[in-house]
Formats: structure tokens, C-alpha cells, sequence
DNA sequence: AAAGAATGCGACTAATTATTCGCGTTTGTC
DNA sequence: GACAAACGCGAATAATTAGTCGCATTCTTT
């Protein structure tokens, strides 16, 4: 277990080669395939190499050719999933800010419907995500993106009311972050009809959390 | 490693013995306050025995005396807690249910203040809370914990309007225990106003979950 | 088809760490 | 103060797993 990276561990997650030939392009998405139904099974831990290599019907050797580390696996499955709120989130922020409560309703809607729509797509993915939180090495990882992602609640409340204070923007946007999350991830594991239900409360929530400190009108 | 036991692991929690002499008392405790001690300096990962021993000043030997194994060290911990809320939440469904808007929302506010009490007053446990959630063997345990506090909120949304069905009540509950949870431990990170603050958005984000299902008045 | 590059293999290494066990020490009891 | 029970110790055990390395196989190119 030579184990002393996971302190430059974040060097080391970029992938140790491309894939030259057509073969090793399908064994890098049979690793992560792999990784990803292995992962959805056991739940919280993260599969071992050994484990993973087996079910991609390779040899852990092989799985070192093209992942530097247990870790970058998980990580390359995970990114795209954390890249795309920052993006969504941006996208957001460059439309013309609402200027009356109607329009404010419909921003906090659509911003609704867009994050929604990241989970919904990636839902196969949660377990991942779950199983990242709770890995000590990946974990610091996911806290970059998460701060990032509450930048950007922050600066799109800021779009909507340029007069709100820094301090109370980043309060709401953590809070906008993580009750979002911890919900979703709740609807994601009931059937499609209560996920609706849910993004309802959801959006119920946001609301009445942001609506006191936006005073349009 | 003698790791076979997670499987029996629950009925293996049980205190190993009970201290005969009165050093030992003071022993155990000295365990669990390294154990905690650790868990908030080392954030996620669980302290290992040696470490816990080392800082009670202790053998790892020692540890077996009292505790039948690792886990059961931060579960005597995390114990009060958990059972805190249960007890909080029955105690709420003991008065008369509401009988009109205003009470309700008196109803809802007493519910808000008495579990945001365990949190306050558990603050100091809240890494290994947190902890015991990235543990592959105590998360299970916690889940059974999270189940009967997720039924006793659906117990109180009942009892304040008996009329509720069942599966409406327990994804309230869900949620109502979901967000307060996301929430606090943001609050219990931040310094003690901005904790007030969030345990404002929370009242709000409850109250907004609720009401439209509790049609009063 | 032969050379050389890329890929694949899996036994082995080594780090980590939970738990045990036999023995020495302290404490309580008479 | 002597005896047994309780307590404390820590080296040894053993389970688990991440990552390596030299050799074997397959592919690409000419």
C-alpha cells in the first residue's frame, strides 16, 4: 500500500497516458463502468482496485496504465457531474436581472429547473458523488467545486439584487446548495412521481428563503 | 485485522464490561474524550485505536477492556445525541394539535426551537456525527435512527392535522429532517449569529414545506 | 513477417491498522 | 500482608488493499 500521494494526490488525478490504440480506449470505459456499478452496489465504500479490475475483466496492473490512482477513478467519473452547476449556474447570470416580483419567481424557476435537470441526468451517478463526500482523500476535492458552486448562488442572488450584502449572499447560497442537494438526493432514490413532489417542496423552500431579501416590488 | 465481525457488529457494540474499579471509570472516559477530541482535529477519517490510546494515555489493549471494538467507541459518543431526538419529538406530539393558523405556527416554532436545542447543546459532537456518516459499519445504524425520527416528524405532521395521509407525512419528514440537518451543521460551522440567521431561513423553509399542507383556518 | 511499441498480467511488496493474548502490575478484601 | 480479581501493557497477528515491476501477449507499421 504505498499510500503517502494522497497529499499530492492532486497532481496526480490527471491520467497517467492517453489510450494510443482503439483496445485501451474501451478498457478505460470498461475501468469506469466498473468503478460505477460497483460503486451504485456496495453503496458508501469505495470499491478496491482488485474489485474494480475483476468486473472490468482486467488486471489491476492494467488499471494503473491509465488512472494514476484509486481515486483519480472515482474522480473521472464524477466530473462531469461537477463541472456542469458551475456552467449551469453561469449561464444564469447573464440574463437581464428581474425587476419585479413576477420576474424574480420566474428567475428563481428557471435557475430551479436547470440545477433539477443536472440531477435528473446524472442520478446514476449519485452514489458516486455520495461515496466522494465520504472519502477522505476526495472529499477536499468536492469541498473546491462546492465553493465555487456557492460563488456562483452568491453572485447570481447579487444578479438579481445588486444591493444585497456579500455576507447574506454566501449565507443563502450555502444554504441554497445544500438544501438542494440533500433533497434531491432524497428524490432520487423514491420513484420519478415523489421526485416531482419533492422538487415542489424544493422550490417551495428557495423561495421562502430568498424572497425576504430581495425586496423587488 | 480480525474485521470479520461488522456483520455481528451490532449486537458486538455493547460495553465489554462495566468498570469494577473506580479507575476505570475515569479510564473510559478518558477514551472517549481522545476519541472525540481526534474525530474533530482529523475531520472525516475516524481515528485510529493506537491514536486513541496514545492520547488517552493509554495501550490499545486497554481500549478492548471497555470497548468491544472501534465503532462502538464513537457510537457511545454519538448515543446521547441520537436519542435525543426521538425523545424531543414524542415529546411535542404530546400536546393538544393546534386549532388554528396562529397556533400552528406556535406548534411549528416549538418544534424548530427544541431540536435546534440538541443541536446547540451537541455542537461539540458534530464531527463524529459526521464521521459516523462516511463509516461504511455505523452508517447502517444511524439510518435506523434516521427512520424513527423521519416517523416521528410524520407523527407530528399528523398530529398537528390528523387528516394527513401517510405518504405525504413521511416526505415531509424526510425533508423536515434533511434540511435541518443540512442546515444547522452549516450553522454550527459559522459563528453564533450567523447560526441565529440560518435558524431563521430554516423556520422559514419549514414553515414554507408545511403550510400548504395543513390547511387550517 | 519481423521489429518495436503498446498493452496486459498478477504475484509481490509494503503500508496501515483492528484485535488478541500472555504476562506483569495494581487494587480491593480478608 | 497475602490472595485473587481487575487492570494495563504492547509485541505479535492477521486482514485488507494500494500500487509496482518484470515478463508475456497483442497490435501497428514497414
Amino acid at each position: 500500500m504505498k499510500r503517502n500521494l494522497s497529499r499530492e494526490t492532486r497532481m496526480a488525478l490527471e491520467p497517467r497516458k492517453q489510450p494510443r490504440q482503439e483496445r485501451s480506449s474501451k478498457v478505460v470505459d470498461r475501468i469506469l463502468d466498473a468503478a460505477l456499478i460497483l460503486t451504485r452496489e456496495q453503496g458508501t465504500k469505495t470499491p478496491t482496485t482488485l474489485a474494480i479490475a475483476r468486473r472490468a475483466g482486467l488486471s489491476v496492473g492494467s488499471l494503473y496504465q491509465y488512472f494514476p490512482n484509486k481515486e483519480a477513478i472515482l474522480l473521472d467519473l464524477a466530473r462531469r457531474w461537477l463541472s456542469s452547476f458551475p456552467e449551469v449556474i453561469a449561464r444564469r447570470i447573464k440574463v437581464a436581472p428581474p425587476t419585479n416580483r413576477d420576474e424574480f419567481r420566474q428567475e428563481v424557476r428557471k435557475l430551479f429547473i436547470d440545477t433539477s435537470r443536472i440531477y435528473l441526468e446524472n442520478a446514476n451517478l449519485m452514489p458516486v458523488i455520495e461515496a466522494i463526500s465520504g472519502n477522505a482523500d476526495l472529499r477536499p476535492i468536492q469541498d473546491e467545486y462546492d465553493e465555487q458552486i456557492i460563488a456562483l448562488y452568491a453572485a447570481w442572488l447579487q444578479h438579481v439584487n445588486p444591493a444585497l450584502e456579500d455576507k447574506i449572499a454566501s449565507r443563502l447560497g450555502v444554504l441554497m446548495m445544500d438544501v438542494g442537494h440533500a433533497c434531491r438526493l432524497v428524490g432520487l432514490k423514491r420513484d420519478r412521481k415523489t421526485y416531482d413532489l419533492i422538487e415542489d417542496d424544493v422550490e417551495r423552500m428557495w423561495l421562502a428563503l430568498v424572497t425576504p431579501y430581495l425586496d423587488l416590488d
